[in-house]
DNA sequence: CTCGTAGTACGAGGGATGTCAAACTACGAT
DNA sequence: ATCGTAGTTTGACATCCCTCGTACTACGAG
């Protein structure tokens, strides 16, 4: 029964009105969040935290997805054990218009001039 | 001698190659920063730092300033007693383009939205 | 039911950060 | 030379942040 979605645990997010812009900077100024959400945006559609290759610990990983969910950066469901996370496009283009475009395309030039280390 | 720039003290700043999206997203991530660099983006040309009217002490204010002029968003001379303080507009756009104005444009909206409060 | 997998919770450690006060330096004006 | 203004430096303090390991919970498969 219930659908592909909706199981018992619920997860917090904040209201489009409620979202930042200070803490979203803050949540991508760390780079291992960068990097999560600029393979988010290279997605169709939502992953799954283990679908990440990060170079930290579970529990990192797991603090990682919670700063960007708090901050408004991704929305964030489960789906059987799998925890499916996506971004929030339509909430920050509306509330910051531009911004989201403007930041990945600098994380993407930055990643491309520096090469493969960060 | 001496023209109206360049006394003694010299302050580092970063090349533009060296500038790093995170640790500029990490100096905007502070509701006291990003009010200065707003108020530098509305002012003609470069302001000095006591033109500021900001809710913490002289120190604190020379340490955000480094901060921000460490990260490479602003850039800084010393002008007789005053340090003058402007946005460094050519470099990050030619690193980032299109970002500082979304920044600010996100910025000035969330301001607008939430009023004066912040 | 039992097991394995995905992810969480709970500290804890170590480093960075924002804040301040107090003492200090640099420069211009008188 | 003296003073005042602008900004710096240092040290301290509380807090936050990233990281980890270990123990735990939730769900699906067999």
């Amino acid at each position: 029964m219930a659908e592909t979605v909706a199981p018992g645990r619920v997860l917090p997010h904040p209201d489009r009105e409620e979202i930042r812009l200070e803490t979203v900077l803050h949540a991508l100024s760390d780079p291992v969040r960068l990097r999560i959400v600029r393979e988010l945006s290279t997605a169709a559609d939502e992953l799954s935290c283990s679908r990440f290759d990060l170079p930290v610990t579970k529990s990192t990983t797991t603090h990682h997805f919670r700063v960007l969910r708090e901050s408004g950066v991704i929305r964030q469901t489960y789906r059987g054990t799998a925890k499916m996370s996506g971004l929030r496009r339509d909430d920050l283009d509306e509330l910051f218009p531009g911004l989201l475009d403007a930041l990945l395309a600098a994380a993407a030039g930055q990643h491309a001039r520096l090469g493969e280390e960060a």
